[in-house]
Formats: structure tokens, C-alpha cells, sequence
DNA sequence: GTGAAAGCGCTAACAG
DNA sequence: CTGTTAGCGCTTTCAC
């Protein structure tokens, strides 16, 4: 079952040239004749000649590659960031590689792992819903891997990052909510740990402060696993009916969707009483019921920042010192 | 930027072993004593071992790794045949590259050759809407390539084949409309020659025909790349609208969405005069309004039992020369 | 301007 | 049971 391609070699012994020569022609090298260069490549062309990567990459310990890692790409955020970082990887000649987690850390790590000693050139890399320790990650930085976060970054590491501006759009959602009258306005969220969890409930508070609500922690509930199982949003959809609260800020993709199905199937409460802000990057916000106001980020720009830091990095002859935290900023979209 | 790691010669070195022997402990091979085997293993543990995986895909052509090929990621139906694929891909110890098309036949071309130059031992894919030229995949897989097709997938080509049933799924959905009495059905559809439009247009004629319906062709609508660009929705529906129809039939997961936000777009439009049923596999379909019928795929299980049929043939010893179709049931699902 | 030779890390005859 | 050797396809000194 080998299938059979050609090599260096064999232009080499078609040309009467060596390997070598016809190594350096094919990579355009100063050193070889413009009739040589010609000959190998005309050849190289006519027998559909392609170099094997996998070889290239032992020898160079480089692959052109590079690793993406989030917790689902049925996500519309998610999707939407992939889209942005292979955008910009393509046009610099990189491939891309992309692996779910699943919000599972032991997943996680098995697919950095993997990803590392696959010679990917370095990572993009969303954290995990369930991800506290990262030392397995700061032992590959250390090594001179380049790793780059963006969404859920680690607050102890030191890399390049790149964000939505959190609060802000934590804030304005609240702040939306809050002038359109609503007084108990509740906060679903996502893993207590967070960095995504952690700045957008500041942003919840500081909405609620600047328009004279008080802040109360049984209105805000967390969700582990961040939505991906719809029995935990249930749950907290459930203790939420116990409290008497007229709109919601929801702090996610899934969670979004996740809670408007949830209030659907309850029959004890009344759909259209509680007006509903969320984060989320859905295309679709638009055939939701009930209508929400949906906190969009900038996906697509922010998988390209990431991709450009990260590539950037890679090619830089020195170990980089100086990292840079982007924030981009988040969009309020309004259902009419 | 070199970040060293131990090699197989490291440990040789330290416990005065030859790399070979090394290495057949590594793998536990049966020659190796049980003493050398625990003293290989325990050390290869202490220092943190990794094999190179580069190096062993250059030295077998095998690189424990399958790649998938779909249009976007970005769509419930793919993202949950990912799911299966990766499902049954870890238990067999393979890695999972997945790659987007965007419905181009180029970047589709592309990605299949980065692929299999990459050493990837096999692919699944499913045809970009675009594509129309196979001879290139039928060239690949002469030479021994296992490739597996799943929901869209070449009439031509001899391979094994997984897809859902999509006459029965379009003959059910306009079943469905039929028996709530609509008598103007029209169909909102992908790609002309894709083996999914073909097949969901016989179901929708099937089911007309069954119910004393007429087909009219000015009630069916192609959208050239599924409905990837809503544009190309919006004119469909623009053609519709100058029909009298009281009910569709729509052939897609993005189509489904995207017919729904393109009629809330327009305001001549009676929204909830005309009933809809569509495919999508989306796990939200509660929360849209208007109500839609659901024809949904079983995508999970077409990704598992597609990456089975190609782990299959990639160990298989022999050429396949047997080639399955699987056909798997659609599921319809009525909202309350 | 071109070739010979070594080596990236690993595996697998072949010898012993 | 273990070691020696060659080689996967490519790049890259170092010669000439």
C-alpha cells in the first residue's frame, strides 16, 4: 500500500545532477545556474514533482504549521476566530491545524502534546473550561515554543494575547438592560476561573453600580463546563426561577442559546417577562424568540491578530521579550 | 529557538543500550528482555521521553493521523460529524487534522494535497459544492490512498461512501407539509450536482407525487454554494416570492437558517403564512421563529461509522477492492 | 557552479 | 536477547 512519489533523487538521476544540486535549484539558491535552475524546475513541473514535508520538517525542525486549539468548534465564536487565523496563515504559507478540547484539561494537554511533537511551529490556543494548572504550557514556552492565547488567556503566563474588551462589553450589556428600566437584572456565566468569566462580571458590576443597583450574588450563577451540557444551565435556570428578576446578561456563545432553550421548555415561567443580553457570536440572532440583544466580538479580527502575533514570533531570530496584550472591542447589536 | 529534546540515542547513551534495543523496548517488542524493557521504559519515563513522531512517519510513510475535509466548520451538521470522526479516531490511537474548503474546489484541491504530502494516512471528506473535477482524488487514490466520502459525495468514484438517507429525509418533510394540507410546495436547495441536492430533490418529487401534487419547476430554487452566502438566499426567496407557495422545503443547514433570516428581512412577506420544513442539524432549532420541521441527519454516528470504514482500509493489508455504502436514516422532528 | 557526505530521529533487516 | 548498519527524503556544510 506505498504509493509511489518522486523524489530528489530521482530528478537528480533523470538530470544527472546531484541530489544537492537539485535541492538548491528547487529552492531557488544563489549558487546554481540559471540553465540549471531552469532544467530542474521544468522537469520538477513536468512530473508533478512534490517536495515531501515530512522530511523537510525532520531536517529543518520547522513545519510550517501551526496549532489551534479551542474548546469546540461548534461555536460560533470559535468558528469565527479559526476562519480569521487561517485567513492570515494562508497567505504567509502556513498550515493549520486545529483540535477541540471539549473543556476537558487531560484533552487538552494530550493535544498540545501532540501538536508540539507533531513540529507544529506554535499554538493559538483558547483555554479550557476545567484548566487550572498550566506549567505543562509554561515548560514549552520556556523551551522556545511560541505559544499565543486569545479569548481565555492565562493571567500567570507571559505571552502575547488577545482579547475582547470583557468589561465593556459586560458594561454596556448591563448598562443596555438597565436603561431599558430593569431593575433585577441576573448574570449567567461560565467558569468561575476564567479570564473571560472574571472580566465580564466586573463589567456586570460596574454597569449595576453606575445605575444605582444593588449587587446581589444570587442572581449571578456560574456554569462549569460553560454550557456544553445543557443540564447545568437547566440548573441554573432553575435556582434563577426561585429569584425574582427581570432581565439576564449572559456571558457566552452556548450559554446564550443554552438559556433561551432552557426558558422555552420551562412551562413555570413567562419567556417574554425577562429581557436578555448575552455574548454571542451566532449569525443567526435574528430568527432567535425570544429577541435578545446579542454582545458580538470581534472574532474574525481576532483570530488574525493572533495569527499575526504568533507567526510573527516564529520568525523572529530571538526569543521574544516584550509581549503584547490586544484588546479589541466588543459590539452591541440591537434586535429590532 | 532549537528547544532539545531527548531522543532514543539519549537513552542508549545513558543506559549503554543501542538505539535499537532502545527503540524495541520502546515498543515493547518481543525480543527484548523483560529486565532491559523495564529499564528502557522507567528511565524513557524519568527524563520525559517523547517520540519523534516526524521521524517515525519518515521512516514507516505512516503517520497515525487522518484528515478531514468539509466545506465549513461552522455548520451543526459538519461539526457533529467531526465529533464522531474524533470519536472513534482517539480510540484507535489517530490524530484528527481537520481542514475547511469553503465550498471552493481550489482551496479544496489544496488541502487534500497538503494532506497527503503531510503524511496523513487517509482522508474523509465531503465535496466542496463547487467541485466538479474528481479525476485528481481518483489519481490519489490509484496510488493507494484511502480516501472515505461521506454525505456529499462522487457518484464516479469507487470508494467507500457513508450518507444519510436523503431521499427518505426529503420524501418525509414534504410528507409532512402534504398532510397538513399545504398544496404549494416549493424547495429551496445547494448545489446542482451534488449528490445530496439530487437525492433530497427524487424524495421531494416522490412525495409530491404521492399526494396528488404537481411539480412545478419555478418552486424549486438552487443556491449555487449552499447558502454559504446569504446573498445568494436572498435573491431565492426574491424569486419566490413572485410564487404563490404555502409551504418549503429546504435542503441544508445553512439554507434552513439562512432562508429563515431572509424572510424575516423582508417585509412583504407573511413570515408564518408559509410552514417550513428544512435539514439542519442544528441543536437550537426550538428557539427559532418562525417554527420549523426539522429533518435531521444522524452526524454523529455518519462521522464514526465513516472513520471506521477508513482505519479500516488504511490496516487493511490488502487493496480494498470492496466498497460500502452506508446509508444511514434522517430523523424528523416537529416542533411543539 | 556542482558534488560528496553527513545527519535530522527513528525503524528494521541482518548478524551474532 | 542485543548490537551494527543502512536508510526514509531532505538540507547543508565542506570540498573541488
Amino acid at each position: 500500500m506505498a504509493f509511489e512519489n518522486y523524489t530528489i533523487k530521482d530528478i537528480a538521476k533523470a538530470l544527472n545532477l546531484s541530489p544537492s544540486t537539485v535541492s538548491r535549484a528547487l529552492r531557488d539558491s544563489y549558487e546554481i545556474s540559471i540553465e540549471t535552475k531552469k532544467m530542474v524546475l521544468d522537469y520538477a513541473e513536468k512530473i508533478n514533482y512534490r517536495a515531501n514535508p515530512i522530511a523537510r520538517s525532520l531536517k529543518e525542525r520547522k513545519s510550517y504549521s501551526i496549532g489551534i486549539v479551542v474548546s469546540e468548534i461548534a461555536n460560533n465564536f470559535f468558528s469565527q476566530v479559526i476562519d480569521g487565523i487561517e485567513s492570515v496563515a494562508y497567505a504567509k504559507n502556513y498550515q493549520v491545524v486545529i483540535s477541540q478540547t471539549h473543556e476537558s484539561s487531560e484533552r487538552e494537554r494530550l493535544n498540545v502534546e501532540h501538536l508540539y511533537s507533531r513540529s507544529t511551529d506554535g499554538l493559538l490556543m483558547a483555554l479550557s473550561a476545567e484548566t487550572v494548572d498550566t506549567t505543562y504550557l509554561e515548560d514549552l514556552m520556556k523551551k522556545g515554543f511560541p505559544i499565543v492565547f486569545f479569548d481565555r488567556v492565562p493571567a500567570q503566563l507571559r505571552s502575547h494575547k488577545v482579547i475582547a474588551d470583557n468589561r465593556q462589553g459586560g458594561f454596556e450589556a448591563v448598562q443596555y438592560l438597565a436603561k431599558k428600566g430593569r431593575k433585577k437584572i441576573a448574570h449567567l456565566t461560565g467558569a468561575k476561573k476564567l479570564s473571560i468569566t472574571i472580566e465580564r462580571l466586573e463589567g456586570y458590576k460596574t454597569a449595576l453600580m453606575a445605575n444605582g443597583l444593588d449587587f446581589s450574588p444570587s442572581l449571578v450563577k456560574y456554569c462549569q463546563y460553560g454550557g456544553l451540557h445543557q443540564q447545568e444551565i437547566e440548573q441554573a435556570v432553575a435556582e434563577l426561577s426561585q429569584e425574582d428578576y427581570d432581565a439576564i446578561f449572559v456571558s457566552g456563545d452556548k450559554l446564550t442559546t443554552g438559556y433561551l432553550q432552557a426558558m422555552k421548555e420551562r412551562e413555570d415561567v413567562n419567556v417574554h417577562h425577562v429581557m436578555i443580553a448575552g455574548f454571542t457570536n451566532s449569525k443567526v440572532v435574528s430568527i432567535f424568540s425570544p429577541t435578545i440583544t446579542a454582545i458580538r466580538q470581534p472574532a474574525f479580527e481576532m483570530g488574525e491578530r493572533a495569527a499575526e502575533l504568533l507567526i510573527q514570533q516564529i520568525e523572529s531570530k530571538h526569543a521574544v521579550e516584550e509581549f503584547q496584550t490586544v484588546v479589541l472591542p466588543t459590539v452591541l447589536i440591537e434586535q429590532k
